[in-house]
DNA sequence: CGGTTATATAACCATGTGGCAAAGTGGGAT
DNA sequence: ATCCCACTTTGCCACATGGTTATATAACCG
């Protein structure tokens, strides 16, 4: 809610590179080097991508070992989500969850 | 949906003097001298600020006579919604519109 | 017309950002 | 002990950003 808070995760949001890292560890954790892979850039600057992330709480990062696991927290977009809501009901609505949520209040009589 | 757009918006809410605007403007349409008035930077400072969150879609600026009116458009939040809902669903129930869909898809009996 | 008002633009400055290559740190493997 | 491996840090550079003041432009008012 902070102020400041808020534009460290906008500001994180706002660079292409983050946002596809963000992606990826959407599949699972990964390691430093791992995330770099595929990337045209050195290592060096998705290392500073990694901090800004996790400055901004969008991710943690663990070291075990010699290697520093990176873990989506996508829970900390919840702040700007809240946020939007103070302008508006912006989340198209998951219809697949509303009739799941329908059936088991209205369980269909057959 | 394209990058471009996403970074735009994303980088236009980074900024705190930004999203002031866009909470003042949630109240009223306004002039753009109105809208510098309660801040402490220039005239021409909060100019280019619109600009950004014109360029965004964040807002949209219409010309009549002199003035140029500035008026929220919350809806180019959606873009970037829609993309934070590929991490999870962040938005908090709108329990008061829910209540009003059951209301009308199963009215009270009495 | 002349003067004031509303806004934009230009030129400039300080600071921040995103990239690089190169050097530094520190854990594991041999 | 030594060497690689997984990073991080440090300088450096080009460019973007956020602010300033000063100067345009264009609309209204007398």
């Amino acid at each position: 809610m902070h102020t400041a808070e808020l534009s460290s995760i906008f500001s994180a949001l706002a660079d292409p590179t983050r946002r596809a890292i963000l992606k990826m560890l959407l599949e699972d954790d990964m390691a430093v080097t791992d995330v770099a892979d595929p990337f045209q850039m050195s290592l060096a600057a998705i290392s500073k991508h990694l901090g800004i992330l996790a400055d901004a709480g969008l991710i943690t990062q663990e070291k075990r070992g010699r290697v520093k696991w990176c873990k989506l927290e996508a829970d900390s977009m919840r702040t700007i989500s809240i946020w939007m809501q103070g302008f508006g009901q912006f989340e198209p609505v998951d219809l697949d969850a509303f009739e799941r949520f329908l059936a088991a209040e209205f369980p269909d009589p057959t």
